[in-house]
Formats: C-alpha cells, structure tokens, sequence
DNA sequence: AAGTGGTCTAGACCACTAT
DNA sequence: TAGTGGTCTAGACCACTTT
C-alpha cells in the first residue's frame, strides 16, 4: 500500500527533503490525496523511503508553510482543504518593470522643501509645519508613463541638502534591490481609487478612470518614520495575481 | 564578542530554534545587525547557544524563509537589505468579515440556468452556448451590502440541479474554511475599476466610485475550471496591507 | 587548507491522542 | 498502551569560497 508509485532516489541530486515534497504534491495535485485524507504516519514515510525521520519532518514541515497539510500532534498529517484566504498578491509586475533599467526610468517632476501640512504631519509623527522635503516622481516604461509617485522626506537640517538627496537614491534602492542600511521596516497598503484631473493629465490618460493607490511609510532604526508617499498605478497598467491550493506547475 | 546579550534558554518551553530565530530578529530590529552584515558562522553560533548544528540550520531556514537572512555557501549568512518587493498582501480582513457569522449574511439574488457567451466560454474552457449556472450573491456585514458576486459554474446534466446547488454551498465552503473535497486549485487576481450603474445600485453607494475587482477561476482534479467569478468590493470597504523588513510587533 | 553553508543519519525523549 | 507528531543531539560527509 502506502504510496505504491514514487520514491525518494537517493543518488539524485535533488534534496531528499525536496524530493519528498514534490511528491506529496503530485499525489494532492493529481487526486490521490484529497482534502481531509490522513499522510502516512512519519515512522511508516521513514520505513517507505529510507530516510530519517529529521528528513521527513523537514518535508513535512514545508508542507505545513505552504499551506498544503496541517499536523495535528498526536493524530497524524492531513492534506488541506484550499481556502481563498491563503492566497497572497505579491508586486511582482511592478518589480519586474522597475528592474528592467534598460526600459524604465525616473523623472522628478518636482523637489523642494515646504512645511508639513497636517496630514503629513500625522503620517509622519512631527510638528505641524516642521520642514520636510516633498518629491514628485514620474515612472516611465518603454517610454509611457505609468506610475506616479508622491513622497515626504524627513529634512535633516543637520545635514547638508544633497545628502538628503542622497536618502532619495537610497529610497530609489528599495525599489531596485540595492543595499540600505538606513530603513528598517515600512508599511503598504493597496487602495482603489479614481485619477483626478491632475493625476490623469500626468499619466495622459482619462479623466476619472480607475487606479491602484499604493501607499507607503518607511521607518529608521528608532522606530521613527522617514518616508510617507503613495504611487498611482492606474488599473489598467497593472493586475495582482495569486493562486491558491496545489497547482501542477509549482516547484 | 559574539551576541554578547541574549542565549538560547534551554529549559524553556519555547522551543531553541523558535528562540533563536527571535534573538536574530530583534538583533535586527534594534540596529545591532544590519543590512549586509554577516551574521556568526553556524559553528560559532552552536558554541554559543550550546545547541547542536541542526537546530541552528532550522533557525536560519526559517530566517531565510521569512527573508530577513540569505545564506551563500562557504561565504557566509548575512542580513537582506528591505525590499518594497517582498511585501506580501493577504484577503486576512475579508475573511475575517466572513467569518464573522453573527455579522455577516449571504443573500441569493438570482440563480438560474443560462448559455455561456463567449467570454465566459472562454473562461471556462467550454464551448459557447453550454449552459452554465449563473449566481447573482449580495454580501452583508453589519446589515450593510458591501460584496457583490457574480459567479458561472459548470453545469452537469447528469447530476441534478440540487446537486448543483450543493457546489454552491461547497463553494461557499471556500470562504468559511469548510472541508471542500471536490476543487484542487484557484487563480485570482485583483483589478481597479470603477463601479457601474447597476453595481452601485446593488451596493447603495455613488454611481462611479473606486472599487476593487476580485476575480477567481477554481479548478477541479481534472484542472477543468468549475467556477468563473468575481466579487466587487467598494474600495472604501477594503484595504490591503503589508510590511517589509523586520518589525519589533513580529513573534 | 581552513572555514562556510547544505544535507543527512539513527537514534533519543517528550507531549499528545486514541483505544 | 501504542501510535502520532515535535524537538533535539552529536556527529558525518559534501560543495563551495577564501586565503
């Protein structure tokens, strides 16, 4: 019984634990196991295999990450029911289109430091009227524009001006995988929203049509933040995808 | 040298890689490791810890996996830079609304048999003109329509309708965790647009505001699509969030 | 050659669940 | 009590990078 097709080559070069794990997928993938069916107990996938236990267990806890078994302890393995919940929407798109240097690029529209309005004030956790440093961005690909990019710096008048331009090519790091060492953690959030006048006539299209807003604040090591903006994305440029359960074609 | 504070706590109940995978992180967090920093070789680290080597590589896979460290053989592991990329957004908020049973209601606006068009034939990898079952649902939160869902599914002259109506259910199942044995796998994807006439009707709001467009195709064990759909979600309903890089909040 | 990460073993002990 | 998952050990051997 037990699995009776595939098992783990030994001589491949393809990790056992790795091994392991594609082919519970492919018996959840292709039916043979469905949601709710109980795996083989370890000790008998250690017996089936020969391999030892810490192997299985390292497939088994992959599995578990991915979202395809859950473990009950003292009962067994179960495959998973698929749930619409796990799936996850990456910036894939956005990222591959940025990192494509040869087809992209940034233009500033706009720099200069103006006191802080309320709201930014609120993002950004300082006095209303502190002086920071407002940017406007327009991100080109192949020549069209397709992202709009507004950002609040904190302004260090300690330091001289073009370092905080500097920040602004550091900031340019997060979004083409360069080194930064002085941003530890940010938050995102996905809005939908509606170009106004202005947004539209920047990406030249029409009035009113649909948008993703995609806004960010980056902190420093003390917690504090540094960067508060968003980028427009209209909706028809860009699309986040997920799937969810086993698909056939995965790793 | 080394870590110089925290140790792994053998005789607590927290488990020694769970424990060291937090000591990192909040090494990371507090500044003291930074982006490109190289992290204590592992052979340093189980001196230090006074754990064995495979303890250790478990607390870094999981590092790895949640991208704070990369790992490059006979080099080292070092500390990622954050990158805006890695940010990962979930349906979390959605389905806590629908979870909610006490709050939440679904209501069957119209169910009937129709002939695919083309679009949906195409969708659906069927022939134009097959009869599918087309759902019309409405979504209440608090007493509030906030999700309206359009949805075809398969129709099979073999089974009766009731039965049909039971995938109906079972697709429900989808989004309240149920047990779904019959569905292997989704794809969804998320677009911007604006709501229509009919939709803004349906959902009591403006005529032509933001809204986010959530589309699902699930497939069965044969990878035939089962169920084409999508749910329209006003975007001052609905936000989708994420974090990058190593908060103080994380476990 | 020395040091690094990557995989794996063959057990051990524990907590939990079922009977 | 027997079976299950969960953690952990103290090594081994390998591939790779640096010196």
């Amino acid at each position: 019984m037990l699995n009776q097709l595939k098992r783990v080559n030994r001589s491949s070069y393809e990790p056992s634990y790795a091994q392991l794990v594609d082919i519970i997928k492919e018996q959840v993938s292709s039916g043979k196991l469905r949601a709710g069916d109980r795996l083989p107990s370890e000790s008998q996938l250690c017996k089936f295999h020969r391999v030892s236990p810490m192997t299985i267990r390292r497939a088994i806890n992959i599995l578990v990450e991915q979202g395809i078994v859950t473990t009950e302890q003292g009962r067994g393995t179960f495959i998973k029911p698929i749930q619409v919940w796990e799936a996850v929407f990456h910036l894939d798109e956005l990222q591959h289109l940025l990192e494509d240097t040869q087809n992209s690029e940034v233009k500033i529209l706009e720099l200069r430091l103006i006191p802080a309005d309320e709201r930014t004030a609120s993002k950004m956790s300082i006095i209303i009227g502190s002086h920071v440093l407002y940017i406007r961005r327009l991100i080109y690909s192949h020549g069209k524009p397709f992202l709009y990019h507004r950002e609040f710096l904190i302004y260090d008048p300690l330091r001289p001006i073009v370092e905080s331009e500097m920040e602004v090519t550091s900031l340019k790091g997060l979004f083409k995988g360069e080194q930064n060492s002085t941003l530890k953690r940010g938050t995102l959030s996905i809005d939908a929203t509606i170009l106004n006048q202005e947004e539209s006539q920047i990406l030249k299209l029409c009035d009113r049509s649909a948008a993703f807003r995609l806004e960010h604040i980056f902190y420093d090591f003390d917690d504090k933040p540094v960067s508060w903006g968003w980028f427009i994305c209209p909706g028809n440029y860009l699309r986040f995808t997920a799937t969810v359960g086993a698909s056939n074609q995965e790793t």
